[in-house]
DNA sequence: CATGAATGAGTATTCATTCAT
DNA sequence: TATGAATGAATACTCATTCAT
């Protein structure tokens, strides 16, 4: 399996199959590009050795893209819309919310799974583009919580949920899910991603006190627990 | 004959080195290095800008630092030792496992309040020198877990934590620790960390789940809640 | 054997016996230094290195001596004045011409199979300072050309020697040695120099011709030997 | 003078590359460099300095070598390659060992007369990288002294000249050619070389002394003139 | 469109020299 | 007098970007 981020050949929805020559050669460029900045990083990425490996001449390159920065920064957005796709067809048809936050975790992991180098082009983002508002990873975060907002407010309207401030749940998934991205991938463990979504969904879902602790400690809708 | 030229002995002629002075300097020269570095990025940092605002020549720097690379490294490691120090005496004196955790926890914030710039050499560190084994912020993690492993397995004997594996729990708490820490220093809320200790604790602690609903889905010392 | 130059201890004529402290370490500086130049080349000695292989400040170095660059022409300096003294002194008490020839190229020969250094730094000299008139080589070779041009005279004037410019031998000569200097040196083979005199002498004084060739060409007083 | 681009027929789309223009490029480069570097020292030569005399951007003679190194030793070499030739032509068709050797070492001396550059060069060689095995210089008189050794065997054997081993000759006029070079050189006297190669054959073959000294001494195979 | 030669701004590091103690 | 901390000028090499062909 290869590092780069290529199109699985499942399906590619809602894109039309025939690319341009132009458009495809974009997409090559694209592929080899997030496999070389992830590899040696944005800093260390010679464009002249990119240019090598596509076989094609450098200047072809800014043909494509008006710096390395665009270049680098287009990879990152195919690598995310990539990932958007994947996550929005796992839980097409599925209907129970939770079930739809396992399958979506899943596919959400799973892909990151196939494509570490994204990982790794987040942090380059991060290290070498500091100035920009957001990074990728979060503008695409922020850009898909809506429907999973609406879920936990119906979740605790149902009373299935405790009653607390949604920010709060989407915070605490939405950092579990980033802290174990990153973790996992910097612990070299990469590919082992996808096993870890029930144990944390569980413990999300269910805390890792016993039922005896839990009546001992009363914890209220502004969270007193008290020790 | 010695070639060496001989001293007088008893005597100690010349200039004498003053210690405290040459490791007060150091101090500084790394403070104004990891501001510098966060601030900048590590590529983008000129030792010639950080000089100047040390008001110290490039070539004092290189006195004090063998390169570039190790006087970031050095940054780095002072941070993380800072943070140490402040967390290590957070729980000093309180024996209460859960009341610790949350002293840690909330120690932990709030270093990286005070510290932000900390975060952003993690990311540094992580982006320049892929090669390095781990990062720092993993190896000081890892050497203090010990106590925590411990403080768990307990929890679970004395049946106030559900019978799950240790590893797990750590995991989950350290991601969502982690992931919190990035996220919320990304999104440019420096300064709110340590009020989301108790929100996070809560979560981890009793779960999302209403009363009603955990007892309607099954989950078993295996984890099997079902959809 | 040390690669330094260092006075022999058997006699250093025309010296005072006890050199005052001062004296003394400039001394040593200056073997240390004519060591460091030999062996890394001027450019790449470090006078830090210097001063700690001599146990001493690198302040001191420039108590004695006002730069770099004076440093090593004082080493070169007395490398030469060295040279000088055991080649004067090993013709002593001779008369015979021909004899003091032999016994002068000798000890020349011996100085710098003992010191080799000398050799390099020559060409130190040379590469570093071309912009001084002469190196000190040559102000040393012409300073003690004198007698041995008179001794040439002499040899003519009594019919031992071809009649031919003094300067013809004596460049013919010089160029010999110089060239043997170098070219054994460069090969590698310090140390085997002193055993050449004879060879050299011998083709010097009766060319190598046999007796019979001799006779088929002319050659006159104008150096017409004919193809 | 040309600029005719070949362009291959058929399909190479993009500029074609111009392998003359290329090659035209790089000896102008190492015309410029072995001026630069002689005058100036190896160290002393600043690339940016040569590359504004050149007329071209410092980056453009990287292209063409690798490292500053590299580029003095590529000078060094095609002087010397320019000296090989021009010797090696100088004696064709001349078939009588002494003409050929008078021819050559006429045409050898004339080459620095006309060259004196590649001698610094040669010290400069020898004072930067003195870790090379050997330097060129001595790589290229080893590699041509074949021809010679055999043709002074020839004249052993014809009795042309003196029973002696043929390395004692070979060592001898190596010695006195290089001597005299140098020698010359650095006395200032740059153009003088050609006119003294007579002077030199003659004592070489001749030697100094006197028939009558001649026959005073004793000399025998083994080199015993006697005081 | 594609090429690849040319460009030149940008920077870490060294080390001779100075001078306060 | 000796020290050694501080200085800062000097410089090889890289590589993103341009543009003539």
């Amino acid at each position: 399996m290869s590092l780069a981020i290529s199109k699985s050949p499942g399906k590619s929805p809602g894109r039309p199959k025939d690319l341009s020559l132009t458009e495809r050669r974009r997409q090559e460029i694209l592929d080899a590009a997030a496999l070389a900045f992830a590899s040696d990083g944005y800093q260390n990425t010679d464009l002249q050795v990119l240019a090598d490996r596509l076989k094609v001449a450098k200047g072809t390159l800014y043909r494509y893209f008006p710096s390395k920065r665009e270049l680098f920064l287009a990879a990152v957005d195919r690598g995310v819309r990539l990932l958007h796709d994947q996550v929005e067809a796992s839980a097409k048809g599925v209907s129970e919310p939770l079930a739809r936050l396992e399958l979506a975790m899943t596919a959400y992991f799973k892909f990151f799974d196939d494509h570490p180098e994204l990982i790794e082009l987040f942090i380059q983002e991060r290290a070498e583009f500091r100035d920009r508002k957001t990074s990728t990873y979060f503008e695409h975060s922020d850009a898909n919580a809506g429907p999973w907002i609406e879920m936990f407010a119906g979740l605790i309207q149902d009373g299935a949920v405790r009653t607390m401030p949604v920010e709060r749940i989407m915070n605490a998934l939405g950092n579990l899910v980033y802290g174990t991205l990153f973790t996992t991938y910097f612990r070299g463990k990469s590919g082992s991603l996808e096993a870890q979504t029930r144990d944390l969904l569980d413990i999300v879902l269910f805390g890792i006190l016993s039922n005896t602790e839990r009546s001992k400690l009363q914890f209220a809708p502004d969270q007193e627990f008290a020790p």
